[in-house]
DNA sequence: GTACAATCTCTAGCGACTAGAGGAGCAAGA
DNA sequence: TCTTGCTCCTCTAGTCGCTAGAGATTGTAC
């Protein structure tokens, strides 16, 4: 009755590597599914389903353990979301920081490299400033 | 005649952790030290300067192996740094790119979470987001 | 029938550490 | 002098999220 599939098949339809499915059965991301006589993986449409959005919400950045608390929330349809949305304003809280963080080396890297005048080593700006803290822009570190 | 070290002085004078400096050691990016009667390890001034030079690149992301080669550079004065520029700028490119990406995630993420009604998971628009790609403000993914 | 692709399981590797076991060394106080 | 407790030693294994490879089996197309 039901259209079952290779792990090729999901794999392409997917996106997700065939190790990596593997791989996320093995952490019980993804459901083990039954097996063809010849002992291969059979596939459904709710895999597919469940591996696109584990694909998406990995290329969005969260981790898988944040996802297996997405999946598992998303399985009570009549729970409320808040904490769906508490995972999303924590991981949206990640990236923010994570761009503070990269912006401020972006503008240390961009001075130093400002202050290269392509001399001799003896005389470089950029291995000096790697070389001593005191000269950094930001005292974070 | 030097005043030599161990392992936990250095440690606190560089901020490197003490096993994290044993792992530069057996990585070869730090050479291995001394060693007292007992067989710890005894450190000098230059190790902490090449150690603060390690820790100041890696907080400010170069990879290991950059790392190596900016301290080979650094060890030859006499050379050119046109090469150092070069792997700041690679480096420069890559944080680049890395703040652009976080900065589309961010736009996507925030826009999952401005459209969450904080209702019953069977309408949320989160979990619908990330099981749906055709949702996506962005492409590329 | 035969070639070749796809699948299976299992293990090991990546980067940059971190954690822990189990043992030895060393300085200070009782 | 002894003991307590800290530091240090080596070694192995774990982290995260996969990826790569070996070697065996199954399925498919000609």
């Amino acid at each position: 009755m039901t259209d079952l599939m290779a792990i090729g098949d999901v794999s392409r339809k997917t996106g997700v590597k065939v190790p990596t499915i593997r791989y996320y059965e093995g952490i019980g991301l993804l459901p083990a599914p039954p097996r063809s006589e010849g002992n291969r993986r059979l596939y459904g449409g709710k895999a597919v389903d469940r591996l696109r959005f584990i694909r998406h919400a990995r290329e969005l950045g969260f981790e898988v353990e944040a996802i297996r608390e997405l999946l598992d929330f998303a399985e009570q349809p009549q729970r409320s979301c808040a904490k769906v949305d508490a995972l999303a304003r924590e991981h949206l809280q990640a990236i923010t920081s994570r761009i503070e963080r990269l912006t401020a080396l972006k503008v240390e890297v961009e001075s130093m490299i400002k202050s290269c005048a392509k001399g001799r080593i003896a005389k470089c700006r950029i291995i000096d400033t790697l070389s001593r803290h005191e000269h950094c822009l930001h005292a974070e570190h």
